[in-house]
DNA sequence: TCTAGATTGTCAGTATACTGTCAATCTCAA
DNA sequence: TTGAGATTGACAGTATACTGACAATCTAGA
C-alpha cells in the first residue's frame, strides 16, 4: 500500500469530482423515479413536459423547451411519444403557420393527477438517506448552483420570457 | 399574486424537485466539461473510462462497468469509440475466451496526461458560483447521498470487488 | 464427466441529450 | 413591397443510458 502523494490520475479523484457525482446522482434519481412510476409508463422528462403543458396550455414546443430547460431537438421526440400515448394534442396555430400549439388531452390531465403521489414518493426517496436538515441544505445549495450556472447550459431556463409571449403575465 | 396553498401541479414544484435539479445540474456539468475539453474530443464518460483503464490495466468490460458504475451495455459502445480513436486496446484473455482485456495505448496514456488541467478547470467551474465553504458542504452531502443510494442504481459502484478479482488487492 | 447455472460480450429496442442543418414561415426595415 | 434576417419544427448524426435477450463460454455439483 503506497502512501506517497496520489499520482495525478486516480479513481479517487474521479469519485470525488463534481461532474462524476452529478452524473451518478442523476442516474440514481431516474432509476428511483422509474421504479415508483412504473405502473404509469412515464419518464421524468415526459412528466416535466406534461406539467408544463398543463400549466401553460397552448404553449408551443420552442417555448416549452425554455420553460423546462430541455433541448428543443430532444423535446420534439418527447412530444411525439406523449402524443402517441394520447396524453397530448398538437393543433396548428391559426396565427402562425409554423407553430403547433400543445394541449393536454383529458387522458393526459387524468394521468397527471393520478401520478402525483408516485412522483412525490420518488422525490422523497432520492433524499431519504440524508438527515432532514441535510436534505434542506443540499436542496438549497443545488437550487443556488443551478440558478447561478443557468447560462452555462445550452438551454438556459427562461420561464418568465416564455410566459410573457403567451399573454399570461402581463 | 395568489398566496393560497399551491395547486397540486405547478412548475414551481418541478423546479424545486430533487430529480429536476439533479438533471439540470448534470446537463450543466456535461456542458462545462465539453467546453473546457473541446480540443481533446473526449466526453466525460470516455474520460472516466480512460482513467479506470489506466488505474486498472488489463481490466475487462464488466468489471470496468462496476468500477465506474456505468451500464455494461452502454460501456460497450464507449470502449468501441475509445478503440476507434486509438486510445484503448482490447486483447483476448488467454485464460477465459469470453473476456477481452483492456489497456491504454501510448496515445491514450499521453492524452490522459494532457487533458488533466482541462478536466480540473471544468470541475472547478461547475462549483465556481458557490462560496468556497458551500462548495465543500455540497460535495460532502453529495458524496454521502450517492454512497447511501448506491444500491438504488441499476449499476451500483463496486470498486473493491472489481479490484480483488484483478489480483491487485489480495 | 456432463450438465445446470452463471458470466461475458454483444445486440436490438427505447429514451434522453446535443450539434448542426434545412425548408417553411414570419417580421421588419429599407 | 420586398428582401434580409429571425423563428419554428423537423431531421440527420453522435453519444450516453437502460431493458431484455442471446450465443459462447466457464464453473460446479451430481
Amino acid at each position: 500500500m503506497p502512501s506517497k502523494p496520489q499520482p495525478p490520475v486516480t479513481m479517487d479523484a474521479v469519485y470525488a469530482a463534481p461532474g462524476y457525482l452529478f452524473r451518478r446522482m442523476q442516474q440514481i434519481a431516474v432509476s428511483i423515479f422509474m421504479e415508483e412510476c412504473k405502473e404509469f409508463d412515464l419518464t421524468p422528462v415526459q412528466y416535466a413536459a406534461l406539467v408544463a403543458i398543463h400549466t401553460h396550455p397552448g404553449i408551443d414546443a420552442t417555448r416549452l423547451s425554455a420553460v423546462i430547460a430541455f433541448d428543443r431537438s430532444t423535446l420534439g421526440s418527447v412530444i411525439e411519444r406523449l402524443q402517441a400515448k394520447q396524453y397530448v394534442e398538437r393543433k396548428p396555430s391559426p396565427e402562425d403557420k409554423r407553430i403547433k400549439l400543445l394541449h393536454l388531452t383529458k387522458s393526459g390531465a387524468a394521468l397527471l393527477k393520478e401520478i402525483i403521489p408516485a412522483v412525490e414518493r420518488a422525490q422523497a426517496r432520492m433524499l431519504e438517506p440524508l438527515k432532514p436538515a441535510d436534505r434542506k441544505s443540499l436542496m438549497a445549495l443545488l437550487v443556488q448552483l443551478v440558478d447561478l450556472n443557468n447560462e452555462a447550459s445550452r438551454v438556459p431556463l427562461r420561464a418568465e420570457d416564455a410566459l410573457e409571449h403567451l399573454g399570461k403575465a402581463g
